[in-house]
RNA sequence: UCCGGAGUAGCUCAGUGGUAGAGCAGGCGGCUGUUAACCGCCUGGUCGGGGGUUCGAACCCCUCCUCCGGAGCCA
């Protein structure tokens, strides 16, 4: 029968029954005593599966003793116990077959050891099949997993969103063009400006940069709503933590508050977090020895801890009042910057950290004004090790104070038509934070660089495979 | 975009003015219920591109490209 690698090292299948794997040959040891070792994974769980090819096999001098490493193999053979010293159970095969051959072993890029992550980028149609790719893969998915249960079992409803939009009033960041307009040779106006009216979408269109303005929409009707999405960003920043494009998932809940939202927030990072350390074990404990020594126990912590709350006001002062000296002063007034927001929330909280009420200057012009006519209901939730890793706020549900809002940015009021109406028609208090999801699988994993927690990369002059 | 670091064999790196090395991978052989094994031999490089200094440059200078880290922007 045929089974999943997975299935067999869980215990899942009873020594002694037969089974066919199929799977991808991390390694091949013979030994003289007439035997081949073959370490085929599948992708399923961390561990390969042994497969113990006996030289009695009729395939084994034309099959077995030439497979290296890379090859996709499939094998029937007997569950048995193991007498050897790493693992309890191995499979003794009866039949290898070699369903792809590597043609040129030499030139496959996948050796059976250690390699930079530099290095896996540039092969990355091949990294999956390493140990720390196929690791953050499985992470991956069960994050994504956990999120969707998360709001699913709270009675979220998961809103698409559109990717493409002709809404000039994200104001999130730069943005991409999209365009069927000849780039070379773009039809004219008579002052000789390009005519977008004759592009495919009769006006500019571009890549959102959140779904943040149509989800809104549909919370005040659905009451709790989320998104989870691509979303792409134009911007021209070389970090470990940017990327182009990338997955934000943005909850909305309507007849709520900051309060509500900061709960929402710290509860779900919990959850997403627990999921992980429940499921993914084996993952972990290889990022543990291999990746981030600790990142166990900071998973743990975070779930466990309660998340502190603190005034934007008060976090200026503790910061001010600390003695250390910071690259950029603080004052009240100035965002704050990385080494801010990483003092509070390793050297002051030690822990997660909710700051609230930020100036309203220095935030959007969505927020929700709050009685003192200085600050917005904004919040960022602050993470050891990571430093800020969701923003969100309670929105301006007040058409007057919004369009003031809007008037003092200098914003165009016809631009948010569409959103402005969610003011007139049955307006309720509503708030929502947004989350870079693989932020949150580099927190999970320990994985510096953002590159290697999605598969394929999109980063300024990166948009290979 | 700014600041700093790096680019040498398929991979990971050593080599700071005198003509290029190691480990791993690959090939061949040996050995072993092996564990990214181990032992021996072999194969393998226009030293990122271009220009300059010098009798002579992987090494010094200029420039471009790429990658990494930090900052900014942010998620």
């Amino acid at each position: 029968m045929k089974q999943r690698i997975s299935q067999v090292l869980d215990g899942k299948v009873d020594v002694g029954s037969r089974v066919t794997i199929e799977g991808w040959v991390r390694t091949r040891r013979d030994s003289k005593a007439g035997l081949s070792f073959i370490a085929v994974h599948d992708g399923s769980c961390f561990e390969a599966l042994q497969v113990v090819a006996p030289a009695e096999l009729p395939e084994y001098v034309d099959v077995v003793q030439k497979i290296t490493t890379g090859c996709a193999v499939r094998v029937t053979g007997v569950v048995v116990a193991s007498q050897g010293k790493g693992q309890t159970v191995e499979v003794r095969g009866e039949s290898v077959e070699v369903v792809g051959w590597v043609d040129d072993p030499e030139s496959y890029p996948m050796q059976p050891k250690r390699h930079t992550m530099e290095y896996l980028r540039e092969v990355a149609h091949l990294r999956p099949r390493t140990n720390v790719i196929g690791a953050v893969t499985r992470v991956r998915h069960t994050l994504a997993m956990a999120v969707h249960r998360f709001f699913h079992d709270r009675g979220f409803f998961w809103i698409h969103t559109p990717i493409i939009t002709a809404n000039d009033a994200e104001g999130a960041g730069q943005m991409f063009r999209v365009s069927t307009l000849d780039a070379a040779n773009p039809p004219r106006t008579p002052t000789g400006a390009v005519d977008w009216n004759q592009d495919f979408f009769g006006k500019q269109a571009h890549l959102t940069v959140s779904g943040q303005l149509n989800v809104e929409t549909y919370c005040l009707a659905m009451s709790q709503v989320y998104t989870f999405g691509p979303t792409f960003r134009a911007e021209n920043s070389n970090t470990r933590r940017h990327l182009a494009e990338f997955w934000m998932i943005e909850p909305e809940i309507a007849f709520a508050d900051l309060a509500a939202d900061a709960q929402l927030a710290e509860d779900f990072l919990k959850s997403i977090f627990a999921a992980v350390l429940a499921e993914r074990k084996d993952d972990l404990a290889f990022f543990e020895k291999f990746v981030d020594p600790g990142c166990q126990k900071r998973l743990a912590a975070m779930v466990e801890s309660k998340f502190e709350r603190m005034d934007y006001g008060d976090a200026v002062k503790v910061l001010a009042q600390s003695g250390k000296t910071f690259e950029f002063p603080v004052s009240w007034g100035m965002d704050l910057q990385a080494e801010h927001e990483r003092f509070l929330t390793e050297e002051v909280v030690k822990g997660p950290i909710a700051v609230i009420n930020y100036p309203k200057d220095i935030k959007a012009f969505y927020m929700r004004l709050n009685d003192d006519g200085k600050t917005v209901a904004a919040m960022d939730v602050l993470a050891p090790g990571i430093g800020e890793i969701i923003g969100g706020s309670q929105r301006e549900e007040r058409l007057e104070v919004l369009d003031a809002r809007l008037d003092e940015m200098k914003l165009p009021k016809a631009d948010y038509g569409w959103y402005r109406d969610l003011r007139r028609f049955g307006s309720v208090p509503h708030a929502g934070f947004g989350l870079g999801f693989e932020r949150a699988i580099q927190y999970a994993t320990g994985v510096e660089n953002i590159r290697d927690v999605i598969p394929f990369p999109r980063a300024p002059r990166q948009a290979e495979f």
